[in-house]
RNA sequence: CGGGGAUUGGCGCAGCCUGGUAGCGCGUCUGGUUUGGGACCAGAAGGUCAGAGGUUCGAAUCCUCUAUUCCCGACCA
């Protein structure tokens, strides 16, 4: 992508209503801009993270055995009455009126919705497992949106539902999305813990979230350095968790992930059933697993930024090369970095090409901005002896190499696409 | 929902206490000089000071209400 042509409009100065990190670099960045409290809009830049995100969770989600699908924002209350969440819910549930007066709310989450296409559907133990996810917009009117799209009322979320003819066969599925969301986060590049938590409204009995460490973490974390014990502080006992207090570290988390056994909390009241070998009829065993797309994007960066900006994860980046072309007017500088510019993407890379007729500095100062793992640099001083400079954001590691030729990196990544 | 801030050109801010022609930096536009960490010179455009009401000869400034927004807490995925 050629910068002249990218609506990529970064902010030189801090916003003044944006105070943690993320919310801060991704406005600068051109990611985002504010629409309302807690609704934003995402910029080209930023929407090509989030389906970053939404394409590896959407890979590991198929790779597991779930189907995606597409539920409405819009839900009826008639299906929120059956649970008995239309009546228990505050004003978190958005509720709206259609013109002949019926109400409806704005989906939070989607078990009723979800519970309802499955049920009209089931007969038989022998149609199940059915695992059913989708990656949509959800709507809560939170008491207190902040940090940007950490906590905000419209997001995007990946939500599953696992429906099972037993318990056994629904903790299954449940590790199964476990081990799904492990390589998610892994992929991602992140650094993350597994920490037991309580349902809360969602109902059920077994809840495990998926938090990424980062110092601006909403959450607590209080976990073992060399086992696998981690918990919420608020659900930590030192005498019961049967780990030496020397062990124990504290961290704080963002909740970017969250797994539930939920039983028949949905299927029973909304009598979706089953007809058994026994010939009796039970209701399915749910389970539900949501990633917060947006949440997951502030996380990577709340954990990978410094003074300068984003430092992107791999994985995460949007793209890996930034190429910058210092001398727009130098006829050879630009017809290299425009030739550099298409071989780069010819070998499979996604090359973020700054073009634009502007200071050295202010290209160096925004390309670290935006945070993407290797700068090259085309400028006349490196042209004079055939050479490009590159840099790692990352490791501020910095050297000269032949015009045309990768860093090491680069060119195992440029050979195993090929 | 309780508490505390904020609201003045696109962005960041000063001015308010002590009422008297709305300012600065950055950005933008024009022209020129430049060109390796947001360069320099000259010129220009852009604001009914969040809204409504009140006090006053006169309100960005004082008073009241409202809206929006941010932060802390409680709550929450």
């Amino acid at each position: 992508m050629k910068l002249s042509q990218y609506f990529m409009p970064t902010l030189r100065e801090n916003p003044a209503d944006a105070q943690v990190p993320s919310h801060r670099l991704m406005l600068r960045a051109g990611m985002l801009r504010p629409v309302a409290s807690g609704v934003y809009t995402w910029l080209p830049f930023g929407l090509k993270v989030r389906e970053i995100v939404a394409k590896v969770v959407r890979e590991e989600m198929d790779a597991s055995g779930a189907n995606e699908i597409f539920m409405p924002m819009v839900q009826p209350a008639s299906l929120w009455q059956e649970t008995g969440r239309w009546d228990k819910m505050d004003a978190e549930l958005c509720r709206i009126k259609d013109r002949h007066d019926n109400n409806f709310c704005l989906g939070p989450t989607h078990e009723e919705v979800v519970t309802d296409v499955v049920r009209k559907s089931l007969s038989s133990y022998k149609q199940l497992p059915v695992m059913l996810y989708q990656i949509q917009s959800k709507f809560r009117d939170e008491v207190r949106p902040r940090f940007g799209v950490m906590r905000g009322r419209e997001f995007m979320m990946k939500d599953c539902y696992s429906f099972d003819v037993d318990e056994e066969a629904a903790m299954n599925s449940y590790n199964t999305m476990k081990d799904a969301y492990h390589r998610i986060f892994k992929r991602l590049g992140l650094d993350y813990r597994v920490v037991k938590a309580d349902s809360g409204a969602i109902g059920g009995d077994l809840s495990e979230e998926f938090q990424v460490i980062a110092e601006t973490g909403e959450d607590e974390l209080v976990f073992d350095k060399e086992g696998d014990y981690a918990v919420n502080v608020e659900k930590h006992d030192a005498e019961t968790c049967g780990v030496p207090a020397e062990r124990l570290e504290t961290k704080r988390g963002i909740e970017v992930g969250n797994i539930f056994y939920l039983g028949d909390t949905y299927s029973k009241p909304m009598k979706a059933v089953v007809k058994h070998s026994d010939g009796t009829e039970r209701p399915a065993i749910m389970g539900c697993y949501g990633i917060g797309i947006c949440r997951t994007v502030a996380a990577a960066i709340e954990q990978n930024h410094d003074e300068n900006g984003i430092i992107w994860p791999e994985e995460m980046a949007p793209y890996q090369i930034g190429l910058m072309n210092l001398r727009v007017s130098d006829d050879t500088c630009t017809e290299i970095a425009d030739k550099l510019y298409d071989s780069f993407r010819a070998l499979g890379f996604d090359v973020l090409y700054d073009d634009r007729d502007e200071p050295a500095g202010a290209k160096f100062t925004s390309m670290d901005l935006v945070g993407l793992p290797w700068q090259c640099t085309i400028g006349p001083r490196g042209v004079k002896e055939g050479k490009a400079e590159w840099k790692n954001r990352k490791t501020d590691e910095r050297f000269e190499l032949p015009i045309g030729e990768l860093p090491d990196a680069l060119q195992a990544k440029a050979k195993a696409a090929a």
